[in-house]
DNA sequence: AAAACGTGGAC
DNA sequence: TGTCCAAGTTT
């Protein structure tokens, strides 16, 4: 006969958990630079689109050079989303690049150039979904918000549910458990968001977590129940050699290193197989990362 | 709801 | 060396 975890939020007692967290995050916060006031909302919200799947220390640079080229929505807005596309450089996922520079247009026609304050109104954007509008109207603009990250359900499933992992798809039941734990008050709120997820990143990690400098690993459920392994589906693996996404990447690199439109054979040249060549650069063109000219030449979108 | 979507560092 | 993982969003 075994217990079942304990998700229950009216079991757990939520300041038990902010004040050490809390006060861990003031002695230990990362000085990141979207985190320093100059970033303003524009900074934060760069960040968090080139965090989507990206580690921070692959964004760091990118990040600078992006804001010093692009300090508001509105300089962005103004040059091609190609541009944004070549910027992005080799952080992965350049469809972000794409988004960015739609919501930086959208920023710019729709809100007077200030990133939006609303929750709603950031969710309209493209490139942000529920948690990088949470994101961003809490590390902004100090709002009281569940920012429910991989980082924070890690240490959620840990601290309150007895857990290795989270489970593969956010459940209704972390969202509640996340609500249910966010300090009443607005900026504690806004801060313990940051801590949480700060948390998890530097001390909770997915992989040789170091629970001996845990402020809560005496209050930890996982911990307390000696750390036992994952149970269950196993957690999803990505394959990645021999996929459309490896060509895809392999033809935008060449097309990002271009100064001039790039002759189809240019671009043949990166994949052997024709069919999976012609596939992944159909999807290019149709997502519209790659822009074709007439004459079977192609290059980053001007438009 | 499951699958697509890049890239590189760590173990 | 191959697997795992990184501040998700979209369809």
């Amino acid at each position: 006969m075994t217990t079942m975890p304990t998700t229950d939020p009216d079991t757990v007692s939520p300041d038990a958990l902010h004040t050490p967290v809390l006060g861990w995050f003031d002695q230990h916060a990362r000085d990141l630079p979207w985190r320093r006031p100059e970033a303003g909302a524009w900074g934060v919200m760069v960040s968090e689109f080139m965090l989507q799947q990206t580690p921070v220390s692959r964004v760091l640079p990118v990040y600078e050079q992006w804001l010093a080229r692009w300090p508001r929505p509105a300089d962005l807005a103004a040059d091609a989303p190609g541009e944004a596309v070549r910027a992005w450089g080799r952080l992965g996922y350049p469809r972000r690049a794409l988004r960015l520079h739609g919501a930086a247009v959208a920023i710019t026609e729709r809100h007077g150039g200030d990133v939006p304050r609303d929750h709603a109104q950031l969710l309209s954007l493209p490139g942000i979904g529920e948690y990088t509008a949470a994101a961003v109207a809490s590390f902004a603009y100090g709002q009281r918000h569940a920012v429910l990250d991989t980082n924070v359900r890690r240490v959620f499933a840990r601290a309150v549910s007895g857990v290795q992992y989270p489970p593969n798809a956010t459940t209704a039941a972390e969202r509640r458990l996340a609500r249910a734990l966010l300090p009443d008050d607005e900026a504690r709120a806004a801060r313990w968001a940051a801590a949480s997820m700060e948390l998890g990143a530097l001390v909770c990690t997915a992989r040789n977590e170091d629970c001996g400098r845990c402020p809560i690993a005496a209050s930890c459920a996982w911990h307390l129940a000696g750390k036992p392994a994952h149970d269950g589906p196993p957690r999803r693996g990505q394959t990645y050699a021999g996929t459309d996404r490896q060509v895809r990447g392999k033809l935008l690199a060449v097309l990002r290193e271009a100064v001039d439109p790039v002759p189809q054979a240019a671009l043949d040249a990166v994949w052997h197989e024709p069919v999976q060549r012609a596939r992944a650069l159909d999807g290019l063109v149709a997502d519209g990362l790659v822009e074709p000219l007439a004459g079977g030449v192609y290059r980053l979108p001007l438009t």
